[in-house]
DNA sequence: CGTGAGTCTTGAAAGCTTTCAAATTTCGAG
DNA sequence: CTCGAAATTTGAAAGCTTTCAAGACTCACG
């Protein structure tokens, strides 16, 4: 490991010329530039890290936290910021917070001390967070929030139109002659789970269709999850004809359970999910889903951090917040309701919340 | 970002001190002791990791190189080598090749200059990837190869039992009654893609069944590799009753192909794929195949890399060698041949290869 | 009370880079 | 050829920790 003393020997020239032609943070003439340069290819010199982010107070390193990279919709995420990250000559530190607020503060602590560039979070706690992350900023980090915001987040972010894809997969169902709509939210204290609840909420009283309390159920973002809550609903006295599940991992989860209690999809029971992973096509039957594009949300992520880091004044700009569009992709989980279960139709009338 | 200098200021003792209490490095009395636990409580100090890491000549990073983490396999190898990374104390900095030797060359390079402890990598490239994966080594990074083993590496690795897995797999098909077995295989320049292939020939071998050279097709191991190369399995004369997937991708992939051609699986061709990723017994039909755990993989390798480096001499002991188990997980996407197809019989021979 | 062997503490050096003020060189003009 | 301004180059300091040799204490023992 060669160091810039070696090179600066090597070449007849001081320290501080070789800083200079490595960083092109001076005027160094013809001569004594070559000189650097060859030295440090015959070395394979290569600065140190550790040392400059010691020196800058600042590292060429993102921290990525994420809740879980096996979750299907993060990978997709993780790689989109890893290529403009590395396009930009950053490098990503991956952090798994299984939605726990002791790891997620765990790996902030750790992080700071690397005096990261900046952060990209999909938070898993989000009242206790704030101290943490105003630590962050305050040592010149930037930070950028995805997919969930905390409330009183002034700074940038990016997630997707959550209410307005709900909403238009929830019409569509309607046009199609569902009346008996039933929803799987993913854990409401999350904002993205509320505002696609939102969504359907608004839908449905559009056209003044009510529903029972029971068609709302709060479940997590898993296939276990769905494949429950799915059960149940589908064991209501008045089953809906159709379930809206907040992601794709709830309607295979509601898949699933069609196909324990022997019913069909689409013929007795429509879904839909949300997220638009690569393999809901392949699924028996392919899955209708909203789909979100992870791989955009994280490049956009990373574009705004280093749009922050590159800029003059990081702070100093207020907060931008990036809303990515989602698009409805209907396959052949999602059909008219049977004649037998349009039969009880129900009058319209307003919705009770 | 209060730094040790304010600590033993406030604490009333050396900088030495500072650091023997935060390391235990040495003997500190108690009295002393306290005084600097209790500046450091009420500083909120966490000492600088890069200062650290450029006096100790190492740090607790772990480099993980990979292919794609939107491989779908991938994701599970990355939670574990994360979580037992996190366990004891290490983090995970994230990088994809894309299986290009640049990509892969670069990510080495700048990695290397932040002074890993160590170096979980899937290789891109082989022949050209030793003479940095040796100056990693001498720079004191403990690295351990996984999936992918270059021929020449003596050090550690974790692999599973390729051959083994397709060669039961195989066997399997052999006992329903198939003789028109084919193989879509990864490229042939990874080891587990040529590891895979011998285990298939090996268990044809055994029983003396032959195969025509067109019921082997090197393809890419993923959707669109496996969709194409099965489309021509499928369209040859002498179509096989069976065909195996070197992963789960291009398993998938094959299942298209044989809907495509309004064929019907398992009835006239049977699939099993490898990897066995969650979603596969999801699928219509649910997917038979070689199962490989992820992430018993990445957790074994950050165990090794980390027996390495808390080991008294890196690179002392001989390179050990972890071979996983796979297991043969069978689902609807297998049958006996049907008898339409089992009709010609053919007459059991040597094989030839 | 003096001494020597331990036991604690300390301060400085080292690890590698960036940056800044100061020193040196270059160059054009007179 | 000389001078001053402008352009380069330099060396030291700073950033934060760990480690090591050396100094300061403690304490039992004579």
């Amino acid at each position: 490991m060669p160091n810039m003393k070696q090179i600066a020997r090597m070449a007849g020239v001081s320290l501080g010329t070789v800083s200079h032609v490595i960083n092109n943070s001076a005027r160094v003439r013809e001569p004594l530039r070559q000189r650097v340069l060859e030295a440090v290819d015959a070395l394979r010199y290569q600065p140190s890290a550790l040392a400059r982010g010691l020196r800058r107070d600042k590292t060429n390193m993102i921290g990525m936290v994420i809740p879980d990279v096996t979750n299907p919709f993060f990978p997709a995420v993780v790689r989109g910021a890893e290529d403009t990250a590395f396009a930009n000559g950053y490098r990503l530190v991956l952090c798994n917070t299984d939605n726990s607020h002791a790891k997620e503060l765990e790996h902030l602590e750790q992080l700071r001390t690397y005096l990261p560039a900046g952060l990209i979070i999909i938070p898993a706690s989000f009242d206790k967070l704030s101290e943490e992350i105003e630590s962050f900023r305050r040592s010149g980090a930037a930070v950028v929030f995805l997919d969930r915001i905390p409330r009183n987040w002034k700074g940038d972010s990016v997630t997707v139109s959550n209410n307005d894809g709900v909403f238009r997969a929830v019409e569509y169902l309607i046009q199609l002659g569902h009346e008996r709509i039933a929803c799987i939210t993913g854990p409401l204290h999350l904002p993205n789970a509320q505002e696609r609840l939102a969504g359907y909420k608004r839908a449905l009283k559009l056209v003044g269709l009510s529903y029972p309390e029971s068609y709302v159920r709060e479940s997590t973002f898993d296939r276990a999850g769905g494949y429950h809550d799915a059960l149940v609903l589908l064991r209501l006295r008045n089953r809906p004809t159709a379930i809206l599940a907040q992601n794709d991992l709830m309607a295979m989860g509601t898949l699933l359970a069609i196909r324990e209690l022997q019913l069909r999809c689409p013929h007795d029971v429509s879904v839909i999910g949300f997220d638009d992973l690569d393999v809901t096509e392949l699924m028996d039957p392919p899955l209708a889903s909203i789909r979100q594009s992870g791989y955009r949300m994280g490049a956009t992520a990373v574009q705004m951090l280093l749009d922050r880091v590159n800029g003059d004044e990081i702070g100093a700009a207020p907060g931008r917040h990036r809303v990515l569009e989602t698009e409805l992709r209907i396959r052949e989980s999602v059909a008219p309701p049977s004649a037998a279960n349009r039969g009880k139709q129900q009058s319209r009338k307003r919705i009770r919340v």
